[in-house]
RNA sequence: GUGGCUAUAGUGUAGCGGCAGCACAAGAGAUUGUGGUUCUCUUAGUACGGGUUCAACUCCCGUUAGCCACCCCA
């Protein structure tokens, strides 16, 4: 037996079906990202590793074990886009062209995780970042825009969590104080927390063992591990975004898994996806730019996985209907069929023959089934009369019409 | 990355250690230039590679892919 190829593990093919919704989709999120008046910048599928490594943190999963590389190179497939607009942003030293700079980007990220559904090795963001500014009021504008993205698109039900981690400092604060007051009771937490407590001590609060929630719950955390500053914002925040009528969770053990977020962060999920609920998630990142080797610029961002928003769609039969067959008596008039076609589609019509040798019966099957509006006939008895039958599919009528008035009787039925 | 489950025409599904069925879809046709309903016919399958056995789609191992939970994240 022949070898058949198939699909790089975690790398799914898109049918003509989803390619229609995938494009409808994206169309429809840029269109609000245009109304809120986000640039898309279109960028590179490779970038340096240790752009990653530097950005998203030397000890998280994403680039410890999920980053394709090029064999011999530093370089990868891009597993997330943020760190990317910021190389972009600084290359091109952006900051001195203006202080302040919206974006969005859609495009494949890549990261080599174990396949399930929702979580694929080649999936695609939209994510919009924007670059210059503190304000909480940004903050909002950010969420609501994630939110009025999916609710464009069709994303009905929807949770919004939001947290917030502090400035840089709270951060180094709170992971020492985590790593003192919980290093008595390591040998309580599950195997992933003992380690955790170790790299990263903000992702035990997070961790969904009974045990470990226990022990995170019996330290009793207040916020005052969040300076006055960030607790003031972050409280103003909260405000707005009830004033705004934006429905939230505070989830005050949220920590999102990239080591850039600080302050706001946010995550949207959907409890139609099962394991992997988040539709979307963000935050601030406000010393990543500086920490890049830029200056002390803050900025806040979130991506959306097109996938998972799929997922949470109700499957609707998107079909592309024809506006126009052409059907022919026999072979020999194709030619002029194709003529036909190049006529329709001058105007812009959407219109199909059959180049299977049909019978006259079975290309009208086929009118059918592709949804044709118009059937346009062509036998030997109109080649001699200069004439072409026009049959209208939904109202089952067909009349004779001179050649030359073709498009003008077509308009007539499909704008009727 | 860890543990587990699954794999049968294009799709959805039966079945059995001994001839692989069904439905839908697809193609052809039903007095010859016309679609949808109906009827007839046709095409097409045990994911891949090994092993056990007289005999494997069935049992075992491996590979690949998908799924579930964990993990991670969008």
């Amino acid at each position: 037996m022949k070898k058949i190829y198939s699909s790089i593990r975690g790398m799914s093919d898109f049918d003509p079906t989803k390619s229609l919704a995938f494009g409808e989709v994206i169309e429809k999120a840029k269109n609000v990202l245009k109304v809120f008046n986000y640039k898309e910048i279109i960028l590179p599928i490779l970038e340096e590793k240790d752009l990653f490594i530097k950005s998203v943190g030397e000890t998280t999963d994403i680039v410890e074990r999920q980053m394709f590389k090029i064999e011999g190179k530093d370089i990868v497939l891009r597993p997330e886009g943020t760190a990317q607009v910021i190389r972009y942003y600084l290359q091109n030293s952006l900051h001195k062209s203006s202080n302040f700079h919206k974006f969005f980007y859609t495009g494949p990220m890549f990261r080599g995780e174990r396949p399930q559904k929702g979580r694929l090795r080649q999936f695609h963001h939209i994510g919009a970042e924007a670059i210059g500014s503190n304000s909480y009021y940004l903050d909002a504008e950010m969420i609501v825009l994630a939110l009025k993205i999916l609710d464009e698109v069709g994303v009905s039900k929807k949770e919004l969590k939001i947290n917030t981690l502090g400035c840089d400092g709270d951060k180094i604060r709170f992971s020492q104080y985590l790593k003192e007051s919980l290093s008595s009771k390591k040998s309580r937490l599950c195997d992933d927390c003992q380690k955790r407590l170790d790299r990263n001590p903000l992702r035990v609060l997070d961790c969904k063992s009974q045990q470990c929630r226990k022990e995170v719950i019996a330290l009793n955390l207040e916020k005052e591990h969040i300076c006055g500053d960030c607790q003031d914002k972050f409280q103003n925040l909260l405000v707005l975004l009830g004033d705004l009528g934006i429905k939230f969770t505070y989830s005050p053990y949220m920590v999102r898994g990239l080591d850039y977020y600080t302050d706001t962060v946010f995550e949207i999920s959907s409890d139609k996806l099962g394991s992997q609920d988040a539709i979307g998630a963000g935050g601030r990142y406000n010393n990543l730019i500086k920490y890049l080797g830029g200056p002390d610029i803050p900025a806040i961002g979130f991506a959306l996985g097109l996938e998972r928003i799929f997922l949470t769609l109700a499957e609707k039969k998107l079909e592309e209907k024809l506006d126009v067959f052409v059907a022919t008596t026999s072979q020999e008039l194709l030619g002029l069929g194709i003529n036909i076609l190049g006529q329709l589609r001058e105007e812009g019509l959407s219109c199909d023959l059959d180049y299977c040798a049909k019978s006259l019966k079975g290309q009208m099957r086929s009118a059918q089934k592709k949804g044709s509006r118009i059937v346009v006939i062509l036998g030997e008895e109109e080649v001699a009369n200069n004439t072409l039958l026009l049959k209208d599919m939904d109202k089952s009528i067909q009349k004779t019409i001179k050649k030359e008035d073709l498009t003008l009787e077509i308009n007539k039925i499909i704008k009727a």
